[in-house]
This record gives structure tokens, sequence and C-alpha cells, in this order.
DNA sequence: CTCATTTTATTAGCCGGCTAATTATAAATG
DNA sequence: CATTTATAATTAGCCGGCTAATAAAATGAG
């Protein structure tokens, strides 16, 4: 009886996708420490590739993260000398982000490190399986969201 | 060009199960906080559930973490009253974990909350899609490990 | 114009996760 | 038997994530 409960947790589709997200973030984890990056940073870089200035609540919004955890990747990110932030001139509680060239210089190499995890997690998927697969996981995140 | 390159990152499948780990983990830790449990502690439950009296050396077996992270997470799981640890008879160095009356009983809870969260994730599939969806990541989690 | 409300961002503090370094014990090897 | 090596667990310290509480500026209502 308590086996089977347990079982029945180990079964599941939480339990998997767990541990999917575990192995994830660790080859991302793996492959962006080359930079010398750490998962998180890299998806505020690609909002600022995307459209540089943007302020903190732009970037929550686009990178699902609450605004303290924002604030602290961001304040490293600056002493890493990624990017900078500027006080807005219209408005004086918004600061905006801008990249610096250091931060803009990494988006070749972090799209290298995204591509090859990409290539690895896909790697034993048809491409009719990706389409569902796509498919799937949006209908997931949505229902979750 | 470099809009491009941000653009692909954000088309990519990283970017989507990025995304879908959040909504994931955030359901699963308003779930969990009802029984003021933090999503991770469940996956030491799950396990010990299984099987009482592991030793910490199979729990990061099991949960996929390391020993730091478990060690961690066991001290404020004792402190809870979730868990005890004893140190095994034979061989001094390990120290096995055993469940308490109070780490027993939140299995029902627990696999509620599970359940919970499971149900509203695949609400919007068909149960060929399930069977498929978990061939998929199952692959996913291979390659990637 | 003043005061309450909303919006933006920060700080403090906690938890999960990691690596590197350390301790303690067991096992292997000379 | 003594020494080296391997294994189990812990500690320190960092990063990503969160909530609650705070500060500061803009906005709205009276």
């Amino acid at each position: 009886m308590r086996e089977m409960s347990a079982k029945k947790c180990q079964d599941s589709f939480s339990y998997l996708l767990v541990h999917v997200c575990k192995a994830h973030r660790g080859a991302l984890a793996d492959a962006l420490a080359e930079v010398s990056l750490y998962p998180g940073q890299e998806m505020i870089l690609i909002q600022l590739w995307e459209e540089d200035g943007l302020n903190q609540s732009q970037l929550i919004g686009d990178c699902r993260v609450e605004a303290p955890t924002l604030t602290k990747a961001l304040h490293r990110m600056e002493k890493a000398g990624l990017v900078e932030r500027r006080r807005d001139s219209q408005d004086a509680r918004v600061s905006r982000v801008y990249l610096t060239k250091r931060g803009r210089s990494l988006q070749e190499s972090v799209s290298r490190c995204w591509a090859e995890v990409e290539t690895r997690m896909l790697s034993e998927l048809t491409v009719e399986e990706k389409i569902l697969l796509r498919r799937l996981l949006m209908h997931i995140r949505d229902s979750l969201g």
C-alpha cells in the first residue's frame, strides 16, 4: 500500500519532468560555465539582445522571474561588466538595463551553448516528434501558467 | 542579424523547456506550501516512502542531487521533525535516514499535491498524447544524462 | 494642492542547487 | 602492520529562486 503510492509518484509526469529539467539545467550550466555564465543570466541577455534598454518590469515578464531575483542577477552581471543600469529620464522609478560591449559580445558564444544543448537533447527525436513535442510542451506551459 | 539570433534562442526547445519547468516548479511549490514543504524535499520523502532507512549515497542517486544539497535539506527536514538520521551499525561513515511518524503521515497529502499538479498539467492532452509525451521526455532525459 | 494609492525597484532572509575543501572511516596495498 | 587510497558525509561559500517588508517616485482622488 505504502509502496504503491510512492511508486505512483515516481511514475508520474511530474517526477519525469523534474528529472528532465535537472538534466537540462545541468547540461546548460556546463555549457554556460565555459563563458562564465550561470543559468538564468543568459535568459536576461537573450531578452536584451532582442531589445536593449528594457526596464526591469519588462525583464521580469519576459524571464518569468520575480523582481528580487532579477535585481540580484543584474547586480552580479553589472559587477561582471555584462550590463549597466541607467535611470530613465522620464520616470525616476524605472532603471533601464543596457548591454555593455562585453555583454553584446557573448551573444554568439551563448547561442552556440544553447545550440549544443538543443542538439544533444533532441538527438533521439524525429522531425515529427519534435513538432509534436513543441505542441505538447506549450500546452503544459499554458495549463500550468 | 543580431535580432535573428535572439529570436532563435526564444524559439528553441530549451527556452520552452525552461519556462515549462518554471511553471511546473511554481505550481508544485504552491501545492506543497500547504503542507509546509519545499520542492525538493518531497523528492526525498518519496524515496523514503518506498524504502525507509536509505543512506545518503542512495538518496543522492535517486534524487539526482549532489551530496551537500541533500545534507542541507535533511538538516532542515530533521529540524522540522520529518526524518531522523542514525549512524549505520556496520559502517560508521554512513548515516541512514529514517522517516518519523510525521514524515510518514505526509505521504497522502503530498500524493494529493502531485496528483493535483499532474491533472492540471495534462488537462489539455489526450491519452495518446500522454503516452507519446512520456516516451519523448524519457528520450530527452536519457540524451542529456 | 494634499493625501492616499499604485508602480518600480531594492533589501533581508530563506530554500534548492552547485563546487571545492575538509573530516572521518573503511578498504586496499605494500 | 603502516600507509595509501577510496568512500561517506559535512562545511563554507556562491548563484538562482522565492516571499515579505521597505523605499521612492508617479499617479489619482478629493
